[in-house]
DNA sequence: CGAAGTCTTGACTAGACTCAAGTTGGGTGG
DNA sequence: CCACCCAACTTGAGTCTAGTCAAGACTTCG
């Protein structure tokens, strides 16, 4: 397939090891020791390339899910024959935290685009937690992350109207693939992801983003084209979400 | 204040302490100790009788907020004038989960009626969560249901219609309230929301909730008076919403 | 080059919003 | 005890955002 080579999470920068991506997106939250991301390194298992749309099994209960490149989302169908995207999984990702409490994970996850994705032993996973509390308060803030970005969705849906919904939401990839270093220069980045995808998550119908996106390209604001976003007005892309990165960023006490 | 009388939370089953229902309903997450619960009765600081409409301090940052009795929510104020209710707050619930990360809780929190509040510092629940794994493991379990709150609601404002999301909300109360045993016989409850409250929790209108409501009442299903929740066909409520309560009661792999 | 999936466009519909004007009900003060 | 007041609820009319249906154009890939 032609087509790997211009995707850049395989081309990585220089080579490095998706897996890395985790490691320093966990250091953001809280540094992580050598030890520790050592500890993680031997014990993730990397499984094949997955196709796109490939459900992840639910035999992940007992695993801890790592997005390593790729995209993956969490999803629900509902009864109506509707499909409810409910997250979107960037590499450097946990999928899922139910695993700290001892849950089962609810809902469905699949990959929208080929993805990598490694696992650990819930067990060995929270051993490690255990033994280095900084890895412990590292994946917290990651979950806490997570239900910040949940509680931002329902921002979005209850009160935002297609544009900004839509605004929003370019914004917030472009943080969150932004710490991974998946923006390129020029500010462009891929969402594997088709505007029926995102309607799917901003709760609109097809037709409805694909006019919503329309205009924000006839604004010179931003431009997605078949699932690569490049946006030419970051500003004033912010002002028209009403974004606010401080959810992804969590604040820390000062100690 | 006759109404206190009438108000049920007050009355208490028996003149039951209402910190217990924190107690009772960390329990069944994981049932817990006689030395934890002690630990935390004896931790607790009860607030006095806060009135409707008080915003809860920020200093909650470095305390874990509980609410004991009323009713509560979470809430954002929009540039647009308009107010996102993100998340309802029942007796025995932990307003925020954040101090698990050891962040600040984002957004604000505010009663909607006469209420209670207990405070612990997060420096001794954790220490107690630290010491004793089954308190730990219960409020992770509590944490990981509020995040499977947060993200129904995300599917809620996403995919379903007005008589849809309206009639899960009544059902998500429904079964919240009758965990901590605020369901009288007859299925009657009492929310302590105003319509346009519930609009803004709901992304409708007030106008919208109100001819909703009255569908709903019109055919009998539930009669939503003054705050005053009766539901006269719980089944057919159900049905309405396509609820299922599994997210509220999370499964544990069997060990 | 053809097929499938994705994107685009137009026309029409419908669910939900806004504005504006009542009505009801509980609480307050004369 | 009644009149008044305010907040919450209700109703109607008109509008608009977003959804649906259907057809056509563009891409990508075999």
């Amino acid at each position: 397939m032609i087509t790997i080579a211009t995707d850049d999470q395989f081309a990585g920068r220089g080579g490095t090891d998706p897996f890395e991506r985790v490691v320093s997106r966990l250091n953001k939250f809280e540094p992580l020791g050598v030890v520790e991301a050592s500890g993680l390194r031997r014990a993730v298992r990397r499984s094949a390339l997955l196709q796109p749309y490939t459900e992840l099994m639910r035999d992940t209960s007992r695993e801890v899910t790592l997005l390593l490149t790729g995209m993956a989302c969490q999803f629900r169908l509902m009864d109506n024959g509707r499909r409810q995207i409910t997250g979107i999984i960037v590499p450097g990702d946990i999928f899922d935290f139910a695993f700290l409490a001892g849950n089962e994970p609810l809902g469905h996850f699949m990959t929208t685009t080929n993805s990598q994705v490694g696992r650990i032993s819930a067990r060995s996973y929270l051993a490690l937690a255990e033994e280095h509390q900084s890895l412990m308060r590292a994946t917290l803030r990651a979950a806490a992350t997570a239900s910040a970005i949940a509680h931002e969705r329902v921002i979005s849906l209850g009160s935002r109207v297609a544009v900004e919904r839509v605004a929003h939401f370019i914004c917030e990839m472009w943080h969150r693939l932004d710490v991974v270093g998946l923006v390129s220069a020029g500010n462009t980045y891929d969402v594997h992801l088709t505007q029926a995808e995102l309607g799917d998550a901003l709760g609109l119908s097809t037709v409805h983003v694909n006019r919503t996106l329309q205009v924000l390209r006839r604004e010179m604001v931003v431009n997605w084209k078949q699932g690569r976003v490049t946006i030419e007005n970051l500003l004033r892309l912010h002002e028209l979400a009403g974004f606010d990165a401080c959810y992804l960023n969590p604040a820390m006490p000062s100690d």
